[in-house]
DNA sequence: GCAATAGTGTCTTTAAGACAGTATTGG
DNA sequence: CCAATACTGTCTTAAAGACACTATTGC
């Protein structure tokens, strides 16, 4: 038997938070198809690359941002017959998180590239389930890893990490027993000697994220 | 630009519990390549089927299974470039949970099934990556979710579900603190009006699945 | 009666959530 | 001094884990 054809591509759901925000990473779409509309970046995988290679490649081409501190992973994938008017194309999407950094720049198949609001709808294509389930893929996660600290630069306060579950899960915590949780559950942060210098108030203790994958105790979201 | 041809194919991690112990469902590879070879259930993926089409047809037509009252989902995809010989093969790995079924006959593409232990090992192409994150996969929602259902008949006892815990965890639970959870999370299990009847001992309440897709206290693992 | 399994109650420990109170800065 | 934020302690409630005890069957 002879087995169709099929092109496939990685998409990325790019996620940092912005001003206590979720944002995550769209650009306008600068070829055909759905030249002009907003869209998740990606492209196709090339003829000897790996997976998570080309979900790299992407990010970097296609954003100018690289994953230092960052994390990707697979989150994935797609493939309805009419979701690409191109022909038969499958989409593994993956999924970035990313500290806050500078806006990027447009890269060679896109005509712009912004932060926007994790709630933005109307993408092309399958986008906005892609991006709904890359949302909802990182709120699960933060509940069980240790994978916010991906969020935050590598010296961060207990109360930025606190504000990327706050902004991620769209709740308000209360800040003293986060600070216990999250200095009790083993190697999720460890301290560094420097303390936080002309903010209002008392100076906060830096941390950097610690060793762990998997938090013990969890942090769990309110239902 | 051109972009390169991909086929695409699903593979399926069908896992059931059998005799207290999680089994995988493998097959003999009937055709080229590794013919001969132990290997998960799958093949491609036709020219206007949905992917989710794709897994529900292989596992019925390769293994004469159905899921009525099982579960199926995505696990995750693989396309390293050389994973298949026959050139750049991207697979999607669907994961199905079923309840103790007849022992499955061969289909097309396979000269043999058979239900083998969760742990093997030797499987042709990427297999045995696959089949240990579908494990992984199924442990780690048995915590979360009223999954262990779907390795049960729709009307089980307590014991029976504390034994899908116990295989795919390989642990011991001891029965009394583990009836007090499940009866007492919110929609998990719903008693019905009989009662086991030959077995040794008190007879047992049957149960069938609640409502909930999402146990709230969840069924936590030892660690 | 005894063995076996089902199901309930009780105790201890751990952790979540609410929130009082102390510590340390800038103005 | 006051405002603001960092951090610690204490109390109540929920749930996990250990395990005694009762309930209901077959033999």
């Amino acid at each position: 038997m002879t087995h169709p054809v099929f092109a496939v591509t990685v998409d990325l759901v790019v996620l940092t938070v912005r001003d206590g925000e979720l944002h995550a990473l769209l650009v306008r779409r600068g070829i055909e198809p759905q030249l002009g509309e907003w869209a998740l970046p990606g492209g196709f995988v090339h003829a000897d690359e790996d997976l998570p290679a080309a979900a790299r490649r992407e990010l970097a081409e296609e954003t100018g941002l690289d994953a230092p501190g960052g994390h990707l992973e697979q989150l994935a994938s797609y493939g309805a017959p009419e979701r690409d008017p191109r022909g038969r194309v499958v989409t593994v999407a993956y999924l970035a998180l990313l500290p806050d950094l500078p806006v990027p720049v447009a890269g060679t198949d896109a005509s712009a590239a912004e932060w926007a609001p994790a709630g933005r709808r109307g993408l092309a294509f399958d986008h906005d389930r892609i991006l709904a389930d890359g949302v909802e893929r990182a709120r699960s996660k933060l509940e069980y890893t240790p994978l916010a600290t991906a969020f935050c630069p590598p010296e961060f306060t207990i109360a930025t990490l606190r504000g990327v579950y706050e902004a991620v899960w769209g709740t308000r915590i209360d800040p003293r027993n986060f600070h216990r949780k999250v200095t009790g559950a083993t190697g999720f942060v460890e301290p560094t000697e420097t303390l936080t210098d002309g903010d209002p108030g008392r100076p906060a203790r830096l941390f950097h994220r610690g060793t762990a994958t998997h938090l013990n105790p969890p942090i769990l979201r309110p239902h």
